[in-house]
DNA sequence: GGTAATTCGTTGCGAGCACAAGTATTACCG
DNA sequence: CGGTAATACTTGTGCTCGCAACGAATTACC
């Protein structure tokens, strides 16, 4: 017999959800409304603005946006239609696709950058004491860690 | 000049993306294999066994599961097809549908819940310490109702 | 009491995503 | 070396979802 979610519980598994939801949906129509970007070509900009030489690889792209190997393909398809990011194979390793960021790409995300970072603050760190912020950054970080023991032993 | 996120900023922010997508994927992993059945299933069969007499209107239902209308009506339409609910209209209200829990449906609830209540332990839960746990549902309190508040204004 | 505005649900349509299969390149190993 | 295994990406296919438009029913208002 497994135990039931005691209050806390569920109040804690309810609680990501309808945040994680609320969230992300407020910042998905803002985003469309203001400059007409998905959080999903927002996110492979901001990876890409992070990385050395503004590129990284199709597979560490797809990793790091919880996306799947043809999900990416589609996405950067559309981000190439419109110039903002160029495919350019890699010379170290034939199979590899290098994602790169184009000019017009990293103009229009220092567009869109202040508004997200706003939109994160707006709706998920400003209602958050410094202490709640810095424990749930560390609860977070639990359970990611947590999450990578279980994928190396399953 | 709106302000970057700071180190704790980021690693809150990008911890719930990581966890919510995670957690989420593990689960729906997980329920797909041992039954076939999807966390949004649950999801509906879940809220219907909370609430009295085991249905709830259509807009309800879609709210509490941050669906939008057409979209809770095409998942119904796969559960009403598979026999673990079914489409009743309101006496009171001409316009409502109701969505009623068949008792296949609470047995295939009853049969999934504890897996799903034990993914829900192991990969959310169980990495946290009692404090935590609190921590985080009060955090997600608070962002919740200044979410709503911002809702009210908006 | 009758018309207007609102609410509720469904349908047409298109976008986004995952899975499986296919191709190409690299790594491993006897 | 040669052949099998593993990795990286793309394409075909199908499912899920949201938006806009619609019809039906109810409520609000004068």
């Amino acid at each position: 017999m497994t135990e039931w979610l005691d209050e806390e519980e569920m109040a804690a598994w309810r609680g990501l959800v309808d945040v994680s939801a609320g969230v992300m949906g407020a910042l998905e129509a803002e985003l469309m409304a203001s400059h007409g970007i998905t959080v999903g070509d927002y996110g492979v900009l901001a990876r890409l603005s992070e990385a050395g030489g503004s590129q990284l690889r199709m597979c560490d792209l797809a990793n790091s946006l919880h996306l799947s190997p043809s999900g990416l393909t589609r996405r950067l398809d559309g981000l190439v239609r419109r110039g903002l990011v160029a495919r350019q194979s890699s010379p170290d390793d034939g199979r590899v696709m290098l994602a790169v960021m184009t000019s017009a790409g990293r103009k229009l995300l220092e567009e869109v950058a202040p508004l997200h970072v706003d939109g994160v603050r707006r709706h998920f760190i400003s209602p958050l004491s410094r202490t709640q912020l810095r424990n749930l950054a560390s609860a977070f970080r639990s359970i990611n860690r947590e999450f990578q023991l279980q994928e190396d032993r399953g």
